[in-house]
DNA sequence: AAGTTTAGAGACCATACGTTCGGTTGTCAA
DNA sequence: TTGACAACCGAACGTATGGTCTCTAAACTT
């Protein structure tokens, strides 16, 4: 790929600049203006060589139709995961529902798409106390869950232990008619329980920790 | 805030899908053909009352000026943070130059706009090996740091400790001429150095752990 | 029953917008 | 000098597009 133009250049930042305040690509006119460019036939046939490189994607005579590419996928947009409450040792988690799901949207933290992937059904819990600390989650750390009853073995559920009342965050083997909840430190030992005390409330597929706010 | 009519719950779908697939909204037109209305005019009817409402923010006399908010605010695109490298105990850690920089995004990881904030110079390490576990970081890990040589007590920071040639991963305390290095696992016990012997890399902003790939 | 509001239909207009075309300028190799 | 070529200019063109105007028709108020 060729380098690109001082133009060009300039026309490219101006686009991205321009979707990042409007939320919709600017027209041929308003990158001429803003960059100073002294005819439309020139901002024309310096988008087509940015086409061309694999920069953008126009769509022929549509007004604004630019997209701008990066690294040849377009740019995705975050998705917000509703954070429907908290984990901590002895409380069990809320279970999601059709009302917090769509409805109450205020507490959500945004990821990025390719952690929720294709997963519906995708919530985050707030982490309480230091309970969770053999699974490497802290104070105030979020996870995302996928709902889920049934788990592979390896998996890290989020688990419900019957008896004891307290939800944990564990890694799951089936061995027999027990089950093998094992710490993700390795440090750390692992639970041995009855099958029936353990009930799986979601599968983990991601932790996030913000150490500065 | 009233409930929107079947319609211009379609409508307003279809615009989120439309931007979803091509990154700029479809038309007057395009709408009204998607949602099977007979006239333009009854779309920008509907468009008004979900401007009015709140739901999509349009610009007068521009085409396909429509921008669909989300709570009020705009919905945010990810930003890209380049792995530059990764941390394991008695590797340096390498130096983000400006090379590694903007050009060579082909190894990164995409983000919520609200992890980077307002910071410059953020990059990310994957973690190899499982010595950071006292900072609650396992193997294959990835923190997010923000460059940086100086730190406030309390930061949780990557200091490289030049006698062990080892890099780690710990909360810094300035105590007198020697440092304590702190682990973010509470049950750890703390490190005490030299001020000397301490060379800060980098502030960590967040970490982010993927359960499933 | 008569008026008012809400939702929609269809046509028309002005213009914002992408496209194209003929011409100019500067650079470089033959 | 000439020709080829990339970059640019200015204007004109056609249409895609948003806005508006008039007219219906149903759903309410009163």
């Amino acid at each position: 790929m060729k380098d690109l133009s001082v133009k060009q250049q300039r026309i490219l930042d101006y686009i991205r600049e321009f979707i990042d305040d409007h939320d919709y690509p600017p027209s041929i006119r308003q990158i001429q203006q803003a960059c100073e460019i002294s005819s439309t036939s020139v901002v024309d046939y310096n988008l087509r060589i940015l086409e061309r490189q694999g920069h953008i994607k126009r769509d022929r005579e549509v007004s604004r139709a630019i997209e701008v590419l990066q690294g040849g996928r377009r740019a995705q947009r975050v998705v917000p995961v509703p954070i429907i409450g908290s984990i901590a040792a002895g409380e069990p988690i809320p279970v999601p529902s059709a009302d917090t799901w769509s409805a109450d949207m205020s507490d959500s933290i945004e990821v990025a798409p390719e952690i929720v992937g294709d997963r519906e059904n995708v919530f985050a819990l707030r982490v309480k106390g230091t309970s969770m600390i053999d699974a490497l989650v802290n104070d105030g750390d979020i996870v995302i869950l996928e709902q889920a009853t049934a788990a592979r073995d390896g998996d890290m559920v989020v688990a419900w232990l019957k008896n004891e009342q307290e939800a944990t965050l564990k890694k799951i083997f089936r061995e027999g008619d027990r089950v093998r909840l094992q710490p993700a430190n390795e440090t750390m030992q692992p639970i041995y329980t009855d099958a029936g005390n353990v009930e799986v409330q979601g599968r983990v597929i991601a932790s996030i920790r913000r150490q500065i706010a």
